[in-house]
DNA sequence: CTGAAAGCGCTAACAC
DNA sequence: GTGTTAGCGCTTTCAG
């Protein structure tokens, strides 16, 4: 092993050298590494173990170049423009939210060999950018997270033709491909167990109004409370941050000091929402229950443990991931999207 | 523009054509695309037109053909081996830390175009296998953020000649560079200040001794402790996690019910010992004053806030990335280490 | 079923 | 300074 290291520059082995071992041509050891169905199998055995002695892997560089296919793809956190003065924003990455993601991505892609490659946009030049960068690193396809209300990546993208996939629908309607979760669905649940816990005085705290996904899950909410029989949910707007949750909280029981049920359209507004409640002196859940959604890590790290509406995050990353190959194998598809079913989790809040 | 979706697939421009334009052959194109000193000026301006009239892009997988380099990173991260019974476990994904380190990665490397590969590895055979597929993948060098205190990746790839740099000291020593924050600072800035605000019972919640990180906390405040004129500080192991703080607190508060200031670790656990301490009756921080280490989201996140030792994540990871390229520049250049300074930032709970 | 040969798009000697 | 010429390591017709 340790002949490796030796004076000369070290060099990979070439599937010429392995042909050369095997005593066959390139070709044929080409067609056993990839698998081609033709190939007698007593030479394959042997191109097999000439591989395995001189330990080949092949170069993906030299594959790229003739197959115009790079084995990459392009994982793109879309954010609004960043301002100089704050050189490290909170951003999505910072939210756990973000590392369940990946996982769940790392877990189909990982096998497959195909490998995700990191990138931030957060400027116009960037986005305007970014397909012509795609396109010279011969990215094959690319998961999107956007959270940038009028980001016109993902129609850029879509119409380069370049195999997309977004986490959540896009603000600006575009065909392209989503996963993303039934905020209705969660908001009803939410709902019937608010009502189910005989609570009647219920308020909401909504995400920001410009995404789909705070829009839905506050008219959702409404729409769900009506079939309970009440028509109005006062609600003030948050920003999805637990800062912001605390914020509306306070805002809404100094207009509805008597409320004792309140869904917050994500979890960590909900955990600033119940600091807020149980500053103000009021128990959770006894006097006021507070349901959130996501089930992420602040749900369980929340005192009492959150109540929540879980969002099977890794479970959309992997599907996400899933569609992208599936697009990059077959580009002329029509967009597809995939939603989820969210569910109740009943912890201590609520 | 349109022209450009026409039935016939699409190609990319390339050199070639490039050089067709301008009227010059390939080779002064690509020095002038390589910003190479010795071009004529009139020459290179025209190439430049041509380059701007046609949208071309240079072919990275040609490029890495040719100069063996492909502009990529790995940035890996290294884990227990993860088992059949939980497909997405809990790792330093989910762990807000995570997103810092990308944000200070993508800052330095995003501007000079090298992408980094993320690439998780957690079974024995991923591991073995790392060294071969970097080295055939051409990846010019490795971000390692390894949490597996028996990891024998920073040895591999430093044997290997592979370029790499980890985020903290490697459990196991080895001839690899690093970036870390000084523990030790960072825990006599904590015994500073509990002795400062009074505090005369203290003790601590130590992170896993099979860390360094968990160590040199532990050590360090005590020596710091010691030099109070407190020879002994009650101590229990915990896991960095918010549950085992909150365990960790539990055993403690049995055994000294009477503290009255306490260092933790790491921000999540302390902010799990905060709740029980609460729970059990203890005002924080009148009663028990409780210091935690990192600085992470959920020391902002906890009420009381939580007093912390400050550990510049974003600016730790992007000087890791600078290592890394100079590394990849300069491969013979002995292993470095880079040590933050930590800082006391105080909150509510101390 | 297998081998020979022609590139994929680019860089790097090496001549001119 | 600039052009010519070899490849980098692989896939893929096309003969055989």
């Amino acid at each position: 092993m340790d002949g490796d290291r030796v004076a000369t520059t070290w060099r990979p082995t070439t599937l010429d050298q392995v042909a050369r071992v095997a005593g066959v041509s390139r070709a044929t050891v080409s067609r056993v590494v990839n698998g081609a169905p033709n190939v007698d199998p007593g030479l394959r055995d042997l191109v097999r173990r000439a591989i395995e002695t001189t330990g080949y892997v092949p170069n993906r560089a030299a594959r790229s170049l003739v197959t115009r296919r790079t084995g990459a793809v392009a994982f793109v956190v879309s954010e609004p423009d960043r301002h100089a003065e704050d050189p490290f924003p909170a951003t999505v990455f910072g939210d756990p939210f973000f590392g369940r993601v990946v996982i769940g991505v790392l877990d189909v892609l990982g096998p497959r060999d195909v490998h995700p490659v990191l990138m931030l946009v957060d400027s116009a030049s960037a986005r305007d950018g970014l397909v012509n960068r795609l396109r010279q690193d011969r990215i094959d396809g690319v998961l999107l997270i956007s959270i940038y209300p009028d980001d016109t990546l993902p129609s850029q993208l879509t119409s380069a033709d370049v195999p997309t996939v977004l986490f959540s629908k896009p603000a600006r309607p575009a065909p392209v491909s989503y996963v993303d979760v039934a905020h209705r669905d969660g908001t009803k649940l939410a709902a019937d167990r608010l009502v189910a816990i005989s609570r009647t005085r219920i308020a909401t705290i909504a995400g920001p109004q410009d995404a789909p996904a705070g829009q839905e899950r506050l008219v959702g909410f409404q729409d769900a409370m009506a079939r309970h029989g009440q028509p109005f949910v006062p609600s003030v707007e948050g920003n999805f941050t637990q800062r912001g949750g605390e914020q509306a909280m306070a805002r809404l029981l100094a207009e509805h000091p008597d409320l004792d049920g309140i869904f917050v359209a994500n979890d960590l507004m909900a955990a600033g929402a119940v600091a807020v409640l149980r500053e103000h002196g009021r128990r959770v859940p006894d006097d006021v229950a507070v349901i959130g959604f996501d089930d992420s890590a602040a749900a369980r790290g929340c005192r009492p443990p959150l109540t929540t509406i879980r969002q099977p995050v890794e479970d959309m990353a992997a599907e996400m991931a899933r569609m992208v190959l599936d697009r990059i194998e077959r580009p002329d598809q029509p967009p597809a999207s995939v939603i989820f079913e969210p569910s109740l989790v009943v912890r201590g809040s609520a």
